[in-house]
DNA sequence: GATATATAGTAAAGCTACTTTATCATTTTG
DNA sequence: CAAAATGATAAAGTAGCTTTACTATATATC
């Protein structure tokens, strides 16, 4: 590490920088992109066309009984104004609904369609296919280990802050 | 899967879905965000602050000698005209420069500036860190492991086409 | 060597998935 | 009961792209 271009010097002779030698953060960016494109695959060929990944990130934060708007985007880290404007589209989509909250009259509460709830099987079904294909690849064990580890890099930080 | 509620049936107790119980596609996403994270914060640490991900997306794309616009579009996989905006920021933020092509006069080459240089060489030191922590956390023969394995889930696709 | 076609890049507008700022309506608190 | 907090919405702004449309240069064909 003496100089600016040693870092590139093995890499030079093709033309292809870093891309050649993969940083696991792009492990995981391509790792993650896949599985996402398959699962939007599976979903497109069930009949849901026009569901996007954000808006599949919305229902994944509701309940059952339904959540509230403010709940919903705590547990997905977004502002509710975002979520707001994700449940428009996604009644647009016949996706969910909301009902007055009888606890809270400034709130309202996101509840599953019909629609909605069958979205919601249909992915938990290609998830497990997606699963069965991945276990193929690398092998049963090892997928163990893989949710194992990447489980272990979900909790923060994972470089130490130093004082 | 007789009935809607059956996935849920173990989750509703605590007002948490499908949230607790993470999907292999989650936990890649949430390890991703934490490397990203820790990545950023690494840079702004050493003085690269208004750099985005998007950036160094761009930058990673980018040989020491410089690279053609839409060279660079096709490695990143977008468009040349996202790849000319993304020139245009990391131009104004001193990363990088723009020169003409001596062979074909259409084209430009992009390339590193010093600083841009200086970003990158801070960058593999921070993503070494980085590793070294993720093995500390996972081991070490565990991490080879995770890398290979992930490797395997970049190949298209996941799941057979089957018609 | 002129003409047609392909290629490198740019311009402008549009889209998605958000955020920020500001506001209104209820509810809770002191 | 007034003040502050909370749930939600509205409107505008931003990032990171794409699409459509164009210009300039290069290459291929006749």
């Amino acid at each position: 590490m003496s100089n600016d271009s040693s870092l590139y010097r093995g890499l030079r002779k093709d033309k292809e920088p870093s891309f050649r030698t993969e940083n696991f953060g792009r492990l995981l960016l391509v790792a993650l992109n896949n599985w996402q494109e398959s699962l939007a695959k599976g979903l497109q060929e069930k009949g849901f066309k026009d569901v996007r990944s954000s808006h599949i990130s919305l229902l994944r934060h509701i309940d059952m009984d339904g959540t509230r708007i403010t709940e919903i985007a705590e547990r997905a880290g977004i502002t509710k104004q975002a979520v707001g404007q994700l449940v428009k589209i996604c009644t647009t989509l016949n996706l969910v609904t909301t009902k007055p909250d009888k606890v809270d009259g400034r709130a309202k509460i996101v509840i599953f369609t019909d629609h909605g709830r069958k979205l919601i099987l249909e992915q938990q079904a290609i998830i497990a296919a997606i699963d069965a294909a991945v276990q193929q690849k690398v092998g049963k064990r090892e997928f163990a280990d893989l949710r194992k580890h990447l489980a272990l890099l979900s909790d923060w930080p994972l470089t130490e802050e130093r004082n």
